[in-house]
DNA sequence: TGTACATCAGTGAACGCGCGTTCACTGATGTAC
DNA sequence: TGTACATCAGTGAACGCGCGTTCACTGATGTAC
């Protein structure tokens, strides 16, 4: 929100506001329940004004998805940024609750990102960036293990052996720092199990299946780090 | 579809192409785009007429609901049973795929069950059964594959140790005849990682990340029998 | 510092739309005697 | 088998609604000289 004149200043800030109208009804009624016009009379703006602000309801729609993943990607960097580099597992876990946490409480804005995608909706390229936060973010931490793995010696990830035979050449189109493909795939199975894990929680399906929610949470980052050779 | 009077015969027939209708135009436009005058529209009814058949278009997104589970727990079995009783890994594999390739034939239908909830949408009791179809078949598996370990002398499933160490009194509600908590633990986050692995694929968030979906699918496959006994 | 003009936030009326749902009805199909 | 009645699929008009978006406007805030 960097200001400049007075009135862009004012402009942002209701920009902001609306953005935050928005956000909880997104909330209360779901992404299909999101209105313009109630939006405008939340704000106190009629129904027409509120195009000052957004040329339409797709677009709004977009500046809610970048949001969402930007204050995602803001809540786990900062969360991973808190604990001790060289605690790895302390990184790791804490990027996760980060995740879990964020998403549980705004179950509607991380379905907009995370559920079924809106058929006809393409997702423009400035999500790209922000969408990428997460994943950068775990990926520094699987370099870092990697790196203080093979300082002391040794891969001693993964109890080895069965996983690497089957593995073909490129699984995994992004590269890491010189990081093997196997611990890459790895680590992108990883990342797909935590969200996977969040969105059956936050969207329901685990109801009645796991007794203790955190406890369980805790046991599968556990085991999803020692899959990467982050070491408890 | 059971058959009594031609009259309910005809009824229920209409019923169904009713749904085959509405289940094209979810793909189309989807969930927050079904309309039942469209539907009616498609049909050949009149807009009222529609009336006949669904309550309200509630209703009719709780059958689709349904029918969606039961579709996919229909796909999960047949492929399942079509397996040699003893490959265990066989089964676990056809079964994983049957999933995927459900998800990846409708997207939209799928994203109605395992996408972002309809917020103030209670689902019905009349989910629950045609809901446990899959992880009852997974759970099958995973039962014969502790008997195959165990009649065979040990748990040569995983390298052991270190998982077993920290697991909570209850991490999970279900019991499987007799399976033990750390492994019923486990085949619940094989189930939950499948399915985040086919959500992150068909809602697209695996495009530049994965360079062949196929390989790598087949690759988390294997690892994640792995990690409940069954060896490949 | 004061005036003339440009910019821009916000208004209110209006547009056309598709929606879910109700209601009184028609006519065909089934049932009872 | 034939007639009288009940059931039920389907119709068409109408309801009231909230929506996205446009447009010509007003008035306050900023800028240039």
């Amino acid at each position: 929100m960097n200001a400049r004149t007075p009135r862009e200043r004012a402009r942002l800030a209701v920009l902001e506001e609306l953005k935050a109208v928005a956000r909880t009804q997104l909330e209360e009624r779901g992404a299909a329940g999101l209105s313009l016009r109630h939006v405008a009379r939340d704000l106190g703006l009629s129904s027409s004004g509120i195009y000052r602000y957004v040329a339409s309801r797709d677009e709004l729609l977009t500046l809610l998805i970048v949001d969402a993943y930007d204050a995602l990607g803001e809540a786990v960097e900062s969360a991973e940024a808190a604990v001790d580099r060289a605690d790895l597992f302390g990184r790791w876990w804490a990027s996760c609750s980060a995740v879990r946490d964020w998403a549980r409480g705004r179950p509607q804005e991380y379905g907009l990102v995370y559920g079924s995608p809106v058929p006809g909706y393409e997702a423009p390229p400035s999500t790209i960036g922000p969408a990428s936060r997460v994943p950068l973010t775990f990926g520094r931490i699987l370099r870092d293990a990697a790196r203080a793995a093979s300082a002391q010696g040794g891969s001693p990830s993964e109890p080895a052996g069965a996983t690497l035979a089957g593995l073909p050449g490129k699984l995994v189109a992004v590269e890491l720092e010189g990081l093997s493909p196997e611990l890459v795939a790895r680590g992108v199975l990883a990342w797909v199990t935590l969200f996977g894990l969040v969105s059956f929680e936050v969207f329901g399906h685990l109801t009645g299946t796991v007794a203790d929610d955190d406890a369980y949470f805790r046991w599968a980052c556990e085991r999803a780090a020692r899959s990467i050779g982050i070491a408890l």
